[in-house]
DNA sequence: TTGCGTATTAACAAAATTGTTAAACAAGAA
DNA sequence: TTCTTGTTTAACAATTTTGTTAATACGCAA
């Protein structure tokens, strides 16, 4: 009963994350979920209880999975700009899995300001507080402008989910497919961290970058 | 019958605009919306005959108010830093007004990628266009570093639009009250031009950045 | 005042969506 | 085989939401 058993609920986590967070059906139905997965739509309720309970499940996993990823990178004890080149492909990366994340937490917390728990109060780091001490020095050593922490990470954050977000709005003013999208997304990664440095990102930041580009 | 007898279909049109666009309640319902303006649902179906057309009226008014600002100050033969300037200022305020625009938008587009036409097929000017040339000017003058039209424009809307639509998020994560946040994005709107131009904006580019703060 | 057109409302109908339940099914243990 | 347990399904019930309609209220011109 340990691994084979979960299987039907896995399917149904995972072909609802893509309903909500890849395809960006915010209010994707239960039945449509069903669908997607193939089943009958009472093994959700089975599963999960109720609609509700589904959608904390599902927005606590991927999210947690995402901040993990952006804590390790952030506390981890790289140079500064090291750091932040990671950070930049992490993100980009994980957004080009489930462009409609930010989108979807963003209007339920609109809706339900409760819930602001499960990413708030659960895990209570700041990605500003993680790189303050850092930004500190680059600043007094002059090999950073003068900027806050606050705004630094809002400037790194809003450059690299934006995009993401906006997919099919860019994707539809400039025409651009799957691929196309992709390969601009990839580009920005150098972009991003150029916009905020003001210098060329180092070859070695992203060693894997082609082998990225080219899946 | 003109002016005055438009006053109540008015009421609801802003009434709706601000539940869709302003609380980020993207699937309020016809009953919210009459609740919000105090009148009757029936007379939601009596004004826009439907829920689905209401909308579109909605984002079509919002949106297109939006382009024609922006395209105004973009197609205007203003210096170029000058005419980004401007453009900060204005994408800023009126997200201020709006932050849940985009949001609305994307998941919109989401589910009907046919209604692309509203905002797409109907005034078709890309930003990048209109910036193209005497942004290519500056980067052979050397006075700006080397960037494609589409990525400079991605960077600055992204800055400017990114905390807008996060402002639920921004606000607590740092246990920031509504005049802090606003404080906040006024601050920004000389960060991002820091950001994109690697220099300080001048003073003179937001003559009236004092009295919106104030307000 | 009456009459007419518009605006507004309550009541109703229809559809969509969620949640429940009892029965069918499948697989392994006794 | 039969019993048991966990999984899956169809059918049903309850709720929510949208859309319609017929009656009412209002303002104004004849």
């Amino acid at each position: 009963m340990a691994a084979e058993e979960a299987q039907t609920e896995k399917l149904i986590k995972e072909k609802a994350k893509n309903l909500f967070f890849q395809k960006g059906f915010l209010n994707a139905t239960t039945q449509e979920i069903a669908d997607e997965a193939g089943v009958n739509r009472a093994l959700i309720h089975y599963y999960f209880r109720s609609r509700e309970q589904m959608l904390e499940i599902l927005l606590d996993e991927t999210l947690s999975e995402k901040k993990d990823r952006v804590r390790t990178i952030l506390s981890s004890d790289l140079p500064f700009r090291e750091k932040i080149a990671k950070y930049i492909d992490v993100v980009v990366d994980h957004g080009l899995k489930y462009p409609f994340l930010d989108n979807f937490i963003v209007s339920e917390m609109a809706r339900r300001p409760e819930k602001i728990k499960i990413f708030c109060a659960k895990d209570p780091f700041r990605s500003s507080d993680l790189i303050r001490s850092q930004l500190e020095k680059e600043v007094s050593n002059g090999s950073l402008a003068t900027i806050s922490a606050e705004h630094f990470m809002v400037n790194l954050i809003s450059l690299c989910n934006y995009p993401l977000l906006a997919k099919s709005v860019i994707q539809t003013v400039h025409g651009m497919s799957d691929t196309a999208y992709r390969k601009f997304l990839m580009e920005r990664k150098r972009i991003i961290y150029h916009t905020i440095f003001g210098e060329e990102m180092p070859e070695v930041a992203l060693p894997d970058v082609l082998t990225k580009t080219r899946s």
